[in-house]
DNA sequence: CGTGTTTCTGACCAATTGGTAAAACCATAC
DNA sequence: GTATGGTTTTACCAATTGGTCAGAAACACG
């Protein structure tokens, strides 16, 4: 018998057949739309099972529980979620690379908003599930390119700035209308129907002015 | 018999006897305590009465459903969670005024991490709760200080900005520092101890140089 | 003190929860 | 075909969930 279809390498242990592929897929779509509304607590395995079109007792057939789909959701996402940070050039110019990172991050609000809510979900409840992901890969990625942007603003190709704070700022700001999303929505009704291209203008404007290097 | 000590009368119905207002304070403190760990779906009746020191049937004595908890408590925390927005003064100076705002929605942030946290679960779950008083009470507030804004950057007293993005941002980068508590400690581990005094540093610079005007 | 009211508890309930066992159902390869 | 393995379902379970109820304490107050 096949014990688990995943194996705990790690990573994403490719499935042995078509219909694990597919099924495995759809149980990690459906983990995403429920965990991302919910929170680990709230979610019910019963609703992530009707929503990937299975039974309960298939969907545990893929994955032995509650706990073992979450964290595979998590860990599977968080590259993807680290991409646009790694992405971050010390050799491009300062202010662009900001810019466009603070781009890229806007972007995945727009386009991947249940993945920024799952990390908010996760993230609000105490983070009891990615604690180690957070002190490890991040705090080192988020440790180097704030060294970079410190290299930046020292040699005055931007405005000094404490790098981590604007990390902190590109991730609030950008997150915000994908996490928030309904209130945004809520409060913007009659104003403007989607809310992110304005957010692009204002957010450039706001990056823009705080690193003009001009003034420091 | 006294059906349910609280009236339906929308704000605080003022307990009756010392007994009960001493307890439903103890169960809005617990539901505060619960809720803003685990959303309203996550959140656990035993561990609130747990955490008020009451046996559940005694919790449900003064309450007569997890609901009625949760609105009670939204509703007591709204008007408070809107107070620094409404102090914003359109006969003060401009950008004194903003750079106020955000101060005083740090210090929210800072002093009552839970209550940001609740609104936050609550609006990342589809604000179903609180939908009415999003588009309502909120909007209205928001729609009018943001014309407030408006007139301030049409008169030159600050750089042009959207006034509702502006607001939006400040939402943001104040709150993160209470939603997003864990992740920034974890990350700033080693350096900061509280994050606090130097985010709002920063976020005076950001706003400080956001809003200066002479660049318009 | 007694009596009426408020507060609290233990026992209970139906529904739902995460999870299991085993048998039934497939889809092939031989 | 039929053996063989992967896949799915049916039936089930114990624990937990939100919630009820009758009555026991605790209180207030004349």
């Amino acid at each position: 018998m096949n014990d688990t279809p995943s194996e705990n390498t790690g990573k994403t242990t490719p499935p042995r057949t078509r219909i694990q592929q597919k099924n495995r897929r759809a149980i990690m779509e459906a983990a995403l739309e429920v965990f991302s509304q919910y929170g680990f607590r709230g979610a019910r395995l019963d609703q992530i099972a009707q929503t990937a079109g299975l039974s309960k007792p298939n969907l545990l057939y893929y994955f032995p529980s509650k706990e073992a789909i979450h964290t595979e959701l998590l860990t599977c996402l968080m590259d993807t979620w680290l991409d646009p940070l790694r992405a971050l050039d010390p050799a491009g110019d300062p202010r662009e690379e900001i810019l466009a990172y603070m781009r890229r991050k806007l972007e995945m609000s727009r386009d991947y908003p249940r993945e920024s809510r799952l990390f908010a979900n996760e993230i609000l409840q105490g983070a009891r599930h990615i604690r180690t992901a957070i002190k490890g890969e991040l705090k080192a990625l988020v440790d180097e390119k704030a060294e970079v942007i410190r290299g930046w603003a020292e040699r005055g190709a931007i405005a000094p700035v404490n790098p981590h704070h604007l990390i902190f700022s590109i991730w609030a700001l950008t997150q915000h209308y994908a996490d928030f999303e309904v209130q945004v929505r809520l409060i913007l009704e009659g104003r403007e129907d989607d809310p992110y291209p304005e957010a692009e203008r204002y957010l450039e404007t706001l990056f823009s002015r705080l690193l003009a290097p001009e003034r420091a």
